[in-house]
DNA sequence: GAGTGTGAATGTATTCACAGCA
DNA sequence: TGCTGTGAATACATTCACACTC
């Protein structure tokens, strides 16, 4: 039996597709090209990614939107909850316990970490913070597996390494310092003067050889 | 003469090697293996990324840090000031507009707009909060041309309309929306959910030796 | 006819191997 | 000798063209 190879690309692409199918409840089904439009993609993109996990459509028709998003789901591994461990309860760390948007999709941030005394033993967003070094303790006893990282750059490296010692897969990591980790921990920089330093220099190269393509 | 071709990604990494060279004021010269364990990556990939945009070395010796660091802000456009503006003034985005990460790395979040009559016309964290139907004279007359969208996902397409119709040419879309732009406009999703629904698909189907950190 | 599914071709990014310079 | 810089080779991702099925 052969192994099918399904490029990484394609499974973070997954992830949007789910998010466009559900705002789609009216219809039924749907065909790659219209969902294609949607993500402002190619209909044959839609079609190629979602073949490196099976066979979901039917020809001449489409795909059910209904399974089609029970699939991916399961694919993705969203068939069941997780929880999460927040290190850094400052002012961005508060506003991800309290954003609606984790719950709704299956994700839990369940406690949260921080140095500060102030903030410790009390409950944010209904979410209880403990100090730090209570860390490998508690995560494991709650096996969780999944970290946030909302800490001044300086403490970013040493509240990763904590995590990953207490048993944690992986990180989303929101402090502006680059962080390094084990092969086997999943790590992903969400840094936004990064992702800002990204577009200027898109739109510094855009611009430059746009005099072409000019239209507005 | 011949354009060279400097990959996407090469660039996108440039970004984080700045991060790490600005934390290196102490030595005056690093080599570029040196510099890729501070990333978790390859010597090589470093020489390769850098050598898309020029010649920056020295054989032998490696890297000036200073002279490297200037070449980079360069490249990367960061060589003047970035004015920014940012829709929808809720947790987030007020977050957002205080985080000291930005000014120091030279953008300036100068207007935010939000539909709330509860905060137009006031100064949240010293940035002037308006009604969006102003967005148009408001970001034309400042010449902005950096967006972030902070809204609730209903709203952020049509945010996102409203700031590319004033003349925005980079967006940063944190709302959990799909959100669609014509080509000339360099449209990031920051989609925290998504994030980790990647994650979650990365801890079930076992990273094998596998850890670029992965930016968005 | 209207759609999906997929091998083959093309394009892009990464790695290798080594030339070249201080 | 130590390190950068780069063409060539490889791996990966996207697009094309068309077979196939409802």
């Amino acid at each position: 039996m052969t192994e099918k190879k399904s490029p990484e690309n394609a499974a973070i692409r997954l992830s949007f597709y789910l998010r466009c199918l559900r705002k789609m409840k009216k219809e039924k089904s749907i065909s790659s090209e219209r969902l294609a439009q949607f993500m402002g993609t190619s209909g044959v993109r839609v079609r190629k990614d979602l073949s490196y996990f099976g066979q979901f459509g039917t020809r001449g028709k489409g795909y059910m939107i209904g399974e089609l998003q029970e699939q991916i789901s399961k694919i993705l591994g969203l068939d069941r909850v997780w929880t999460i461990a927040l290190v850094g309860v400052g002012k961005l760390g508060t506003a991800l316990m309290g954003y609606p948007g984790f719950r709704k999709s299956g994700f839990h941030i369940k406690v949260g970490f921080d140095v500060k005394p102030s903030k410790i033993g009390r409950k944010i967003a209904s979410v209880p913070v403990y100090h730090p070094y209570r860390m490998p303790t508690i995560i494991r006893a709650q096996k969780i597996r999944m970290g946030m990282i909302t800490v001044p750059a300086e403490a970013a490296q040493e509240s990763a390494d904590l995590l990953i010692i207490s048993g944690i897969r992986a990180i989303l990591n929101f402090s502006p310092a680059v962080v390094v980790a084990p092969s086997y921990v999943k790590l992903t920089q969400v840094d936004f003067t990064t992702q800002l330093e990204i577009m200027t220099y898109f739109i510094i190269n855009r611009t430059k050889e746009k005099t072409q393509t000019k239209l507005l």
